[in-house]
Parts: structure tokens; sequence; C-alpha cells
DNA sequence: ATAATAATTAACCAAACGGTTAAATATCAT
DNA sequence: ATGATATTTAACCGTTTGGTTAATTATTAT
């Protein structure tokens, strides 16, 4: 099971999540994937290296061709993590700004 | 509204998301913060810097003090994003690996 | 056997990252 | 005014990142 590091790394380019977004739309070859960007084939090839070692890629060699598909597991692992701050995200900031701001308002 | 890539990239980090996870016990001063860590003050000074950069800390400066609080809001983005796949990560992923292994298994 | 195709590896580069120590700034206490 | 406290800024360092071009490996087609 890969380290949520590399998988929030992964995630943290936009090209990279690009990637994930195409391969959702199904399994693809690497000149594929890489054609609707506008770097070379072997940067693509960089990333997709860093998004099978965060487990989101998985690689298939048939013959010269290499066939990506998404493994969106360790995404879901992302948003069992994220969602543990839930209670946060809904809770108003206007209690906790409170404390700070206009010097002084008690309670 | 701070780009998700700054978000994840703040996330990408264990030393940050201990600090979030501080943060949702409730605000503290960077001192605080900082006491669990085996690292520099000034090392952590700067993650809080790339926390801030993330939307995901809010500081409030009284006197010397500097406060620091979570604001979840970014959280609940990275999840929405992630949740999009939601589909991909219940599926099962024999299908797709029947594709490529034991070469020749068709339809 | 030769050539074209699919992809990687190697070598390089500038910028960002994650840490350090030393110095500076601002505030509070005496 | 002096000194302690809270925090940042500056300068530095080794490693990682995101890109490049050139060379290499492996496979398929003629």
């Amino acid at each position: 099971m890969p380290a949520l590091d590399h998988v929030l790394t992964a995630l943290s380019d936009p090209t990279r999540r690009a990637i994930v977004e195409r391969l959702s739309r199904g399994p693809a070859r690497v000149t594929t994937v890489a054609e609707p960007f506008d770097m070379s084939l072997v940067a693509v090839s960089k990333h997709v290296r860093v998004l099978e070692r965060a487990g989101l890629v998985r690689r298939a060699r048939r013959g010269r061709e290499h066939t990506l598909t998404l493994d969106a597991r360790p995404l879901r692992r992302v948003a069992q993590w994220t969602w543990r701050y839930e209670q946060f995200w809904n809770a108003r900031l206007d209690r906790l700004e409170g404390l700070f701001s206009k010097k002084g308002r008690r309670s």
C-alpha cells in the first residue's frame, strides 16, 4: 500500500491530475496519454512513473506498447483522510475569527 | 481561493499533515505547534507558511504571539475532487487486469 | 536484414523543497 | 534602558522536481 505522501505528491501536479482524469475515461497507451500535453513524451513518461509509485496507475506491457489503467483506490484513502475534518469545514469560522479580530471579544 | 496544487502540495508532507491534525484540536501558537517535532522552530515556521499559502491555516498576530487556526475548507475541495472517482475505486480491477494478463483473454 | 515505432534510460539544468544556523525584528517584563 | 521571549528573515546546503535533448532497448513491419 503506497504511502499517502506519495499519493498526495502525485496529485499535486496538474498534469498528473489530468492524466488521472484521462485514464478515468478508459485505459490508454503512454503515447496516447501524452498527446494532448504541450511537453515531450519523456516528460509524460516521468509523470506516469510518479503515478505508478503512488499506486494510481497500473502498467501492462504488451509487446512494445504499454497500456495504462487507473487504480483509484489510493484516491479513496485521500478522501478518507480529508473526510476526518468534515466537521471543521462545515463549522462557521466567525467564532474562531472573533477570538482574534477587534481585540478582546471574550468567551 | 488557493490553487488545488498548493493544497495538495501542502498535504503531501507528513509534518504538515500533523500540524493540521494538531490545529483541528484547537488554535495554538507557533511555538506550541512546533514543540512535538524533532526539528527547529524555523523549520516548523516554514511549514506553517506553506499551509497558509494553501489557505489551510489562518494566522492572528496578537502582540508578539501568532495564533494559528485551521481553516478546513480547502480540504473539502480535495475531498470533492477525489470523490469524482468514487465509482472507480469501488469497481473491481479484475475486468481490467484480465485485459493484460495471461496474453490474449478475448472480450 | 532494415527500417519504423513505442517507450525508457542517461545526462543535464534551473527551480523548489526541507532542513540548518545566525541575525534581525517586535513585543513584553523589570 | 535591559533583557528575555516569540517569531521571522537571510543565507546556505543537499535532494527532489519538472522539464529538456540524445542515446538506447525492444518490438513490429517490410
